[in-house]
Order: C-alpha cells, then structure tokens, then sequence
DNA sequence: TCTGGGGTCCTAGGACCC
DNA sequence: TCTGGGGTCCTAGGACCC
C-alpha cells in the first residue's frame, strides 16, 4: 500500500506528461545536429534565454537571463542561440498532445508543454502506471521526436512533483510514480527536496516557510493543512491536501474562455514619439482582437499601457497606464483602435524613451448572437431592405459579424422572429459574412 | 454628535505559473 | 548597446446599499 493513498480520499491518479527542455528540443528535431550542443533559444528581439538546453542548466545559466550577459560564458562553452518559432512550438504542441489523446479522453493542456492525464480509468491495459509512463514517454519520441518526462501521483501536486523528480534524476529513467513508492522512499527524496519546488510555492512564499523552519517538501507535508491555512491563506492550505494525497484541483479537460486577452512587446530600440507609439499600439489592438473573436468574445474595457526600461534607473522613468470602459462592449477592431488612440493621447509623454506598449482587454463577454431586437423594431417591407439595415447595424457594432439570417424572407418570417409564431412557418438559414 | 451590521461589487496589488 | 510575454487566483479595502 502507498503512502499517499492512505488517505482513502479518492482512487484518482494524475499524470503529469512535459517535455524536456521544449523549445531547445523543438529546435533539435529539425537540426539533429544540435544534439548535445550547449543551446538557448531567445525571447522576441533576442533579449533573453527563454529556454536552455540541460548542458546550459548546468553551467548554472538561469531562465530569463538576459543574452548579452551570457555572451562570454557562451564564447567559453560554445553556447548556440536561436532566436524563437512559436509557429513551430505551437504545431509540435499539438502533435504531442494528439498522441496524448489516445491514451485517455481525460486530458487538461495546462500549457504548450505540459499535459495533465487522468490515467486511472485506462490502467488495466498496462501492467503499472508506471509502465503505461514509460510507454507514453516512447510513443511521443518515436512520434515527434520530443523527449518527455511523466509523473504520477494521486493529485495533480503529487504528479507535478514526481514529474520533477523524474526530470532531475536519472535513474527514474523519465519516469516516476509516486504512488507506487514506499513510503521511506518518498519521505526520503520529499526531503532532500527544497519546498520551493512544490507546485505553487514560489520564492515569497519559500521566504516565509523558511522563516517557520519549513525547508523541505516533507517539511511542508508535515505542517497541518489547517495552520497553513491560518498563515498563509487558502492556497496553501490546498497545496497541503494535494501533497497529502487529497486532490482538491479536478482536470480541466475543456479551456475555459480567457477573462483578459493581453498584447504586449518590448521595444528592439527605444521609442519616443507618438506616431511610433500609435503604430504599436494599433497592431496590439488588431492581434488582441483576433483573439478575441477566436474565442466568441467581445471586450467592455481595453487598457493602454507603456512604460520606460526599468533596467535603465538613471534615465527617467515613465510608467502608465489609461482603462476605457466601453459602453458597448466590441471585438471591432477599429472601434477598438479609436478608443485605444484616444486613451493613447491621454497619457504620452514626449521626452521620455519608451520601452514597452501593449494593450490589455478586460470584462470580457459572450459575443452577443444576432439580437432580435435588431429585428423587432423595423418594418417589414421587403427582405433586402431588412437585411440591409440589419446588417449595417450590426457591422457598427461587431464589424466583423456572421449573419445568420433567415432567406425565405416572407411577411411571416418576420412575424415569427418577433414572437408571432405562424404555424407553416418553414425557413432556411444562411450565414452571411460581413466584411470586416 | 453619537451610533450598526451585513452584504455586494469593484479595484489594485501581490503572488504564483509557464 | 543589448534585459520575455503571456496568464490565473486570492485578498484587502473602499464604495455603496439596505
């Protein structure tokens, strides 16, 4: 028996399936030769490592590290930097995930290369979770190319820790099943273990359990949920449960809809004049709306925001932002650049070398469906006319509105969509497209 | 001038994640 | 000279209402 299913709570087991390094492996798929290679892959205009190969982790080469500060350590080491395709990591995202699927309808995407799998309703097709692992693990590389690590635990906490111990140990071989570990044996890596790996417990947090003597992840397994909970809130309070075994966080197999949509990008060179800024600021409009209409949304309120280089605290800093409610909540994108210009001119400043702009959409909605009130006020005098009116009407707001409408285009129709229902009513539908 | 309690909504900021 | 771009959740405090 484990020491974690102890509890009783619950028969659920997790997989936590992630690649390895993703971007630097995505790279190596499509050069081979980099195998082995000491490589970063760098964020937009080259600024920092967004990911490092595991021979750059070991030379101690931390996430985010600017590049122009790795520059010697790369001459030394003979580091290679590739500048980032997030078309090519999305696409090989979705190859890994479509693998994934056909070992359990279950799945949660959590991010472009993490999974979370409920495996325990398919484990009687393998001998142990932790072969089922393993065969995953071969399946994605055969498949793609990619090398992943899978860890299993009885929460999604408990399986994100196994996927570290996986990942950072190598005689699990890629693979770890907590669940399946003696108790002395898991108590034993919990301690050697630094708590500020546990899923959700970052360095303020680490600070303060360090201060109470709470060093390790056994530590923290040891403090009670209830005490956590009175010190640090209720997040802690459920990482507690979740190490214990108790899962209090469920797969979320379906994405629910984002409640802001941000765009935002950091300057190759400075900016400071206006025109500039507007140029930017358009373009984060244009893309924040696609994203919003690619998941049925409209916005009731953007914020334009820009700031100075923090990292420059000698040159003067200039740091604002500007919220425009919008009465009528849109995903247009020139009514949103119009609002977004105006709220522009509000807070630039000349004279100052900006570093960064972006936009944020937030109180976002369910794009409202064709209203009928749109309908019910007009008369009925002929369907293109109708149609016509509706469509303009419906253009100013949405822009970029599918029309369904009916194109029997009788009297009764009409009478139908307001309410007066006529017994032969029979109608077809079209989708119209409107310009945008 | 003193004096209540409870509820909701909104916002800002902090902490975390990848 | 060169320093990422997204997101989420929780909490506290203020405004407002009854």
């Amino acid at each position: 028996m484990s020491a974690i299913n102890q509890s009783g709570q619950t028969n659920q087991l997790f997989a936590l399936v992630d690649v390895n390094n993703f971007y630097v492996s995505c790279e190596r798929v499509f050069a081979p030769k980099l195998e082995g290679v000491p490589m970063v892959v760098l964020s937009n205009n080259d600024g920092c490592a967004v990911a490092r190969s595991a021979e750059v982790k070991a030379l101690g080469v931390k996430m985010a590290t600017p590049w122009f500060q790795m520059k010697d350590l790369a001459r030394q080491h003979g580091i290679q930097a590739y500048s980032s395709n997030y078309t090519l990591y999305g696409d090989m995202s979705s190859r890994v995930v479509e693998i994934l699927k056909t070992f359990t309808p279950n799945l949660e995407v959590y991010s472009i290369d993490e999974s979370f799998l409920r495996i325990e309703t398919v484990l009687k097709q393998y001998a142990d979770p932790a072969s089922m692992g393993q065969i995953i693990k071969d399946k994605v590389k055969d498949t793609t190319g990619l090398p992943v690590c899978v860890g299993i635990g009885a929460s999604k906490t408990l399986a994100k820790l196994a996927n570290h111990l996986a990942k950072k140990h190598k005689q699990f071989a890629g693979v770890c099943d907590i669940n399946a570990m003696p108790k002395e044996a898991l108590y034993q890596w919990m301690t050697e273990t630094p708590v500020g790996e546990v899923w959700g417990i970052g360095r303020q947090l680490s600070k303060k359990l360090k201060a109470l003597h709470i060093n390790s992840v056994f530590d923290l397994l040891q403090a009670s949920p209830q005490s956590m909970r009175q010190q640090f809130g209720v997040v802690v309070e459920r990482i507690s449960y979740e190490l214990r075994g108790v899962s209090c966080l469920e797969l979320e197999e379906v994405a629910p809809a984002k409640q802001q949509i941000v765009s935002s990008r950091s300057f190759g060179k400075p900016v400071t004049t206006m025109e500039q800024l507007a140029e930017s600021v358009a373009t984060h409009v244009a893309r924040g709306a696609e994203k919003l209409r690619g998941q049925q949304s409209v916005t009731g309120a953007l914020t334009i925001f820009m700031q100075t280089n923090p990292h420059k605290p000698f040159e003067p800093q200039h740091h604002q932002s500007v919220t425009i409610p919008l009465s009528d909540p849109s995903d247009n994108t020139l009514r949103l650049t119009t609002a977004a210009l105006k709220g522009l001119k509000q807070i630039y400043q000349a004279g100052f070398k900006y570093k960064k702009a972006g936009v944020m959409f937030s109180l976002l909605a369910d794009k409202p469906t064709v209203q009928q009130s749109l309908f019910d006020d007009m008369e009925v005098k002929g369907k293109s006319a109708h149609l016509m009116k509706a469509m303009d009407s419906i253009n100013s707001r949405f822009g970029n509105a599918v029309i369904r409408t009916a194109v029997s285009g009788t009297k009764q129709d009409w009478q139908m969509r307001s309410g007066n229902r006529s017994p032969n009513y029979t109608t077809q539908w079209d989708e119209l497209p409107v310009a945008r």
